[in-house]
RNA sequence: GGGCGAAUGGCGGAACUGGUAGACGCGCACGACUCAAAAUCGUGUUUCGCAAGAAGUGAGAGUUCGAUUCUCUCUUCGCCCA
């Protein structure tokens, strides 16, 4: 027996794939498609283990629909704008165009060594201009199409390092570069109009039916739709200010109301702007953070104005308004009414500054004099202490009444309130793709002509300055249109952008004309199946479902509102965490396992503690280099393993007995290989012995089954159950026909789990051009079968009997069973129950 | 606090519409080969019990001839939103 040289053939392979151009496809409208897709990677310089699962999940499946005969879209590109690279440009002192480009041609290396079906033809990369070209004229399109607009908002600013900062860069109020206390500050940006489609993006969740439903609900619970109702209260005071509309969802506790609150944005803040006492109160505001969470989890502070507010359907009541911490102007109209007897945020800012707590609903079952005392009511129940409310269930009847009662007297409407807000696009960063926008001195917008496109970045530029750097770039930013000289706008589009449209480009990477040919999506697009983390379950698929309606909204030439047909979340790569005496965080390649017990490989005195398996990250040391691993086990004991060990929807453990495990199994799998060829040139086998072809039959089956439902660590058990079988069966006699066509098959169906080796097994046996073979049902049938006997509902035997037989007569043989006898000893009993060609129940 | 999901040997996990629980892998034990070790191969491996047998899928109930699977209550964990 030989040694399985996977260097040898995996490079071999590699390259026959590349020179022959094997998964180089094209728009072919007699040939059904399929455009398989997985989430394209950020150019870090190094792929992870979540790539190579992410990629070998996709990989076997555009592999097993190729056999299967579709035309199969399978491409790949690199998101290349970002903040790494302007961030490693600036430590290090390069151009991070070099930077991109160097980590893109290194990350391309290790993905072709994965063995990926890629067509490489196919390649894009955001950052490159003739990609962002076309991102540009979307954005004009867009601005036409009234769905890009311009608006002043807050964002986080770092004072210390003069740039924004993203929500997740701010780390307890500070910025996480400068440790500076963040800040809000007022800036115009550009927005896309996604709330627009609010309702679109929530009524497509409902035909998206081979995604998983977490997903469909996190999307769902982001947009966020609410039914509700718009209040204008009217208000009297030292103010010029009569009314102050609010948006609830529960107006049926109105008579409950006792404050009105206000964000301290909201426009009655103006009249404020100088009070001494409101500065500090707003200064105090910012320090409690702007998250939701934050402000639910904080204390409730507020500022009483000197206005007051009429209650509308109450006239009397008249109650204080004050601005208060939790109330956002993102939501409704940055105004609430206050019920502390129904809202715990509510109850909790009443107490402190003692205002009236009047229930107004109380629960089922209760009496009419239910008082809420110590904690808010939220929950369904009866309307009380209401007037012509009282009696009625809440919040279902109660909301839809209140309303109709306030629409009749003109004091409110009712509205649809949806917390998707718009999205903001502009980034106050360098590496990023140019808004092709200029001002005049007005700051009037004006377009950048689209001959005049792409708007490119200027190269060679000191990004070691503070804020923006287009900013300082005087000659960029000058532009003259039309001889009008103006001045470009210097923010960059949010990478959340690039990928919002890759996937079409992806269809006609070198159309000059336009982002993609309509050609080309009408017939790739939507994509099959979409691959990737769950982390993307909300804005990168959200912003790709607007980007794909936007695209479409008024257009005659497609129409397609979902991207993405099918989704598939993977789950993440663990790997356990060391830490030595001092709690420090030890990789794996610095520890040696000696009797089970893992020990410093420097130094085998000290022992290292073993912690919880956990999702591989820098922080906690405990990754694995995939380079590594394909150099020394290979790609195809690396795609096996990956697949192995849990359904690629969990997390999955890595180990290296694992990897090994696979590795020899991939040695074992050339053993029988060659032990098959051995067996089959002795020509004495002659036989009519088909064990063989019933086992294929099954294990086609089997492996088409797992295949269709991503039960992927399955058929990797698949394959450990055919090599026992097969090495056992081949001592058997039979003719070499039998042997080797079967064997053939099996092989056709390992190409998507390890392409090299199957590869190279079939090129041996002379196989080129493989097809999915199908299995024969009829040769799946048995004669002979198992039959379940149990006693009173408990497994007490097995009968073997024909196929189909009756009731009365498998009772016979039961009754004759010496095992079973033993149990059967009265004659009574007092039911049978029998499933036919499976169990018969006795009951005694 | 709300939403979604999960819980099966020492570990990762199988079990299709309720019908043989623990496939497959890891680990472990024993054996073969070997001067020896590694590698490889073979056998065993849910628990208790010498055995016959009994118990057993987070806990408790329910439906059913029969529940890992369906229903309810609870516990713990994970993810998302807050």
């Amino acid at each position: 027996m030989s040694r399985y040289n996977f260097k040898t053939i995996e490079t071999k392979w590699q390259k026959f794939w590349e020179k022959n151009k094997s998964f180089h496809v094209k728009t072919n409208l007699q040939k059904k498609k399929f455009y398989c897709l997985e989430m394209f990677p950020y150019p870090s310089g190094k792929i992870h283990m979540g790539h190579v699962r992410n990629y070998t999940i996709g990989d076997v499946l555009a592999r097993y629909k190729t056999l299967q005969g579709y035309n199969v879209l399978h491409p790949m590109g690199w998101d290349s704008f970002g903040m790494p690279a302007e961030n490693a440009a600036k430590q290090n002192n390069l151009d991070p165009k070099i930077w991109t480009e160097t980590n893109i041609k290194k990350m391309k290396v290790q993905l072709k060594k994965l063995g990926l079906s890629i067509d490489w033809d196919r390649e894009i990369s955001t950052c490159n201009e003739d990609y962002y070209k076309h991102q540009q004229e979307f954005f004009l399109e867009l601005l036409e199409k009234k769905l890009v607009y311009r608006k002043e908002n807050y964002v986080n600013w770092d004072p210390v390092d003069e740039t924004v900062l993203a929500n997740e860069q701010v780390i307890d109020g500070r910025g996480w570069r400068s440790g500076a206390t963040v800040e809000r500050k007022k800036l115009s940006q550009w927005f896309f109009n996604i709330s627009k489609f609010s309702q679109n993006l929530l009524d497509g969740l409902d035909g998206l039916n081979y995604w998983p439903n977490k997903v469909k609900v996190m999307q769902k619970n982001w947009i966020g739709k609410s039914f509700g109702c718009e209040i204008d209260f009217k208000v009297e005071g030292e103010l010029p200010i009569n009314n102050i509309k609010c948006f609830t969802t529960r107006p049926d506790t109105l008579f409950g109301f006792s404050f009105l609150a206000l964000s301290v944005d909201h426009e009655v803040s103006k009249f404020y702007k100088n009070d001494p006492d409101f500065i500090k109160f707003k200064e105090e505001c910012s320090k409690t953070g702007t998250t939701e969470e934050a402000i639910a989890v904080g204390e409730k502070i507020g500022f009483k104005t000197s206005l007051m507010a009429t209650n509308p359907l109450d006239p009397k009541n008249k109650v204080p308004v004050f601005f208060a911490n939790f109330v956002l102007m993102d939501y409704g109209f940055g105004a609430v009414f206050g019920c502390p007897a129904h809202d715990q945020r509510d109850f909790d800012f009443a107490k402190k500054y003692n205002l009236d707590i009047k229930t107004v609903i109380k629960p089922n079952g209760e009496k009419d004099d239910f008082q809420v005392i110590d904690k808010a009511y939220p929950d369904p129940g009866i309307v009380i202490n209401s007037d012509f409310l009282n009696g009625l269930v809440a919040p279902e009847d109660s909301v839809i009444e209140t309303i109709k009662i306030l629409e009749e007297k003109k004091l409110g409407k009712k509205k649809i309130n949806f917390r998707l807000k718009d999205w903001g696009v502009s980034r106050q960063r360098y590496w990023g793709c140019p808004i092709p926008i200029a001002y005049d001195e007005k700051g009037n917008v004006h377009p950048i002509p689209k001959s005049m496109l792409p708007v490119k970045l200027p190269e060679n530029i000191n990004l070691n300055v503070k804020g923006n750097p287009l900013d300082s770039q005087k000659e960029w930013k000058e532009i003259n249109i039309n001889g009008k000289k103006l001045t470009r706008e210097t923010d960059t589009l949010d990478t959340f952008v690039c990928s919002s449209w890759y996937y079409l480009r992806f269809c006609s990477p070198k159309e000059k004309v336009y982002g993609f040919n309509k050609d080309d999506i009408n017939y790739w697009m939507p994509v099959d199946q979409y691959i990737g983390g769950v982390e993307h379950a909300i804005l990168h698929l959200l912003y790709s479902r607007f980007f794909m309606q936007a695209l479409s909204h008024n257009n005659d030439e497609f129409n397609i509102l979902e991207p993405f047909e099918g989704l598939f979340t993977q789950g993440m790569v663990c790997h356990e965490t060391y830490k030595d005496s001092d709690n420090n965080w030890i990789s794996p390649d610095e520890i040696e396992t000696i009797d089970g017990r893992k020990y410093l490989k420097n130094d085998k005195s000290k022992m290292v503690k073993v912690g919880p398996s956990e999702s591989m990250s820098k922080s906690k040391k405990n990754t694995i280099d995939p380079e590594n691993i394909i150099t020394n086990y290979g790609a195809d004991a690396a795609r096996l393993f990956i697949l192995s060990d849990s359904p690629p929807e969990k997390d999955v453990q890595w180990s290296e007995e694992g990897i090994i495990s696979s590795f020899k199994f991939i040695q074992k799998l050339w053993n029988l290989h060659e032990k098959i060829l051995d067996e089959a040139n002795k020509d004495h086998k002659k036989n009519t012995n088909n064990a063989i072809e019933k086992y294929t039959n099954k294990f086609l089956k089997d492996i088409t089954h797992n295949l269709e439902n991503f039960s992927y660590n399955k058929l990797i058990a698949n394959l450990h159950e055919m090599y026992s079988f097969m090495y056992k069966q081949i001592q058997e006699p039979y003719t070499k026909i039998t042997l080797i066509e079967n064997y053939k098959k099996i092989l056709i169906v390992m190409t998507p789990i390890v392409p090299h080796f199957s590869s190279e097994c079939l090129d041996i046996l002379d196989l080129k051009d493989s097809i999915w073979p199908k299995y024969d049902e009829s040769i799946l049938k048995e004669n002979i079968i198992n039959i379940v006997v149990q006693i009173n509902g408990k497994k007490r035997g097995l009968v073997k009997t024909e196929l189909n037989i009756t009731e009365e007569k498998l009772f016979e043989i039961i009754k004759n069973d010496e095992t079973l006898i033993k149990y059967l000893n009265q004659k009574e009993f007092k039911k049978r129950i029998y499933i036919k060609n499976k169990l018969m129940n006795i009951i005694i």
